[in-house]
Order: C-alpha cells, then sequence, then structure tokens
DNA sequence: GACGATGTTGGCAC
DNA sequence: GGTGCCAACATCGT
C-alpha cells in the first residue's frame, strides 16, 4: 500500500468492537499523531509499523476483510482512520478479520512458519515429513507455512499431484519436492495476477484479482479436469470445501 | 424461506 | 503435545 507508507494518524474510530483486539480506547490514543513508517506483511497479516517506538498495528483480513483508500462509509465499516492524506477504512461483513495494536510482534505473527517462498526446501521436506496429518490440513496450518489459504492449497495439491487426503508423514521426497515447487509457483502466479476474486475480493486499490482464472481445481467441481477430462470432485478436509481430481491426485 | 456454501483462525476436547 | 472439530458472522446461490 503506497498510500500508507509516511502518512500520519489524524484519528482513528472503531465501531465494531468485534474485530478489534484489545482496548479501543488505548488502541486510538496509540494510533493518533504517530507515523506509519513502514508496511511489512508475514503470512496472510499486515503490519504497519508505527514511529519513534510507536509499536504495530496489524490487520489480518479473515475472509472478507477490506483495507481501502477513500474513506466510503458502509454498513460494514468496522474502522475509520483519518490520515494527514486520505483516509483509510477497514470494512468486513463477516468480520472474521481482526485489528490489533501491540507494542512488538504481535503472538499470531510470531507464531507463523516460514514465507512460502522463502522457505528452503530441506526445512519443508522435514517439517512435512515430521507432521502426521492430511497434507491439506498441513498447508492449511500456517505454523507448517504462513500464508497458505483454502485456494491456493487445492491449487498446489492439484499441480503436484498429490491427493489431499494424503498423510503428510507418508508423502515421499521426490513428490514432496513437487509440492514445495508447485506451492511456490501457484503462489507466485497468483501474486502476479493480483489475486483470486472468487466472490468480492479486491486490491488496496479496489481492483480485481485475476488469478480466478487459473484455477484448475478450486471451485471446479463436477467440470472436466483439465488434465484427463474426468470431474473435479468436492470434498471436505479440515472442515474445507476441498476440490480435486481424483485420478491426477494419488493418495 | 431454508439450507449450505464462502478467501480464516482460535479455543476447546480428545 | 498433536490433531481435529466447531464457532464466530453476513451474504449469496440453489
Amino acid at each position: 500500500m503506497p498510500h500508507l507508507a509516511g502518512r500520519v494518524i489524524r484519528s482513528a474510530e472503531f465501531r465494531q468492537m468485534r474485530v478489534l483486539r484489545g482496548d479501543p480506547e488505548e488502541t486510538v490514543r496509540r494510533l493518533v499523531g504517530r507515523k506509519i513508517t513502514g508496511l511489512e506483511r508475514r503470512g496472510k497479516f499486515i503490519m504497519m509499523q508505527l514511529g519513534a517506538g510507536g509499536g504495530i498495528f496489524t490487520v489480518h483480513l479473515g475472509m472478507t476483510g477490506k483495507l481501502l483508500m477513500g474513506g466510503d462509509i458502509g454498513k460494514h465499516t468496522h474502522a475509520i482512520v483519518q490520515l494527514d492524506r486520505g483516509v483509510l477504512t477497514y470494512d468486513d461483513p463477516r468480520q472474521f478479520g481482526r485489528l490489533e495494536w501491540s507494542e512488538g510482534v504481535p503472538r499470531s505473527v510470531a507464531k507463523l512458519g516460514p514465507e512460502p517462498l522463502l522457505v528452503e526446501f530441506d526445512e519443508f521436506w522435514n517439517k512435512l515429513h515430521a507432521r502426521k496429518t492430511r497434507v491439506k490440513a498441513l498447508l492449511l496450518d500456517q505454523k507448517f507455512l504462513g500464508g497458505v489459504g483454502n485456494i491456493y492449497a487445492d491449487e498446489a495439491l492439484f499441480r503436484a499431484g498429490i491427493h489431499p487426503l494424503a498423510l503428510s508423514s507418508k508423502v515421499g521426497k521426490l513428490r514432496a519436492r513437487r509440492l514445495y515447487d508447485a506451492v511456490r509457483e501457484v503462489l507466485s502466479e497468483a501474486i502476479e495476477s493480483r489475486g483470486s476474486s472468487v466472490s468480492d475480493y479486491v486490491d488496496a486499490d479496489g481492483r480485481l484479482g485475476s488469478f480466478q482464472q487459473s484455477h484448475r481445481v478450486y471451485r471446479r467441481h463436477g467440470e472436466p479436469c483439465l488434465v484427463c477430462g474426468r470431474p473435479i470432485r468436492r470434498t471436505l478436509v479440515a472442515q474445507r470445501g476441498t476440490h480435486f481430481c481424483a485420478n491426477c491426485q494419488k493418495r
């Protein structure tokens, strides 16, 4: 968000306490008058560094959260932050997102696993092998890798030819390598396409992403597999909708 | 109108 | 401690 670096927070208002962690008044006190000196993403968290020992303001968008410039206020606008130039708002119909001020790196961020695009294969392999769970559940586990969500887990497993229900401890090294590559490839391509606008996702400028056009399995159940033509199937893994080709993805 | 789905994570039970 | 289930919520499609 180029709009935020260097901006000074003039005022902050929280309308929906559910999305705010910590004391609302203290949060406002901590934010007002501070300059946003830097922005950093870790996994699915966005951290705004506040100047001069001002701590960190962290945002997680949950499933439907939007952090937007422009100041349009609607039914689901839960936070309004006036800057020296512009207005930042947080909208989130389902209220699964979180806003939090903290002195240092928040616990939620501290416990994240490595970034998928930075982790070395050896570490990926060791952790994959050590765990005893379904490989899809592991991909969604933010302590394993930080930042892989449901769409990208399904897409990566398909590209790697691994069944989502395969046991992580039983995935061989060669297939682990394919999964490692697939996760990185899918994320890189998705970033390049500015994300997947399945329902209402937009980027910081309010623009739709286009990676949904490249989904090979996600929400394609019933449609033919792009490799073998058999219908893509949908099931539940770790309580999440899971899309796969039973023919191309082996356990 | 009811039901089940939807990009997530944390807390609790086993 | 590791793993798995469920709740939190609003909206949309069937």
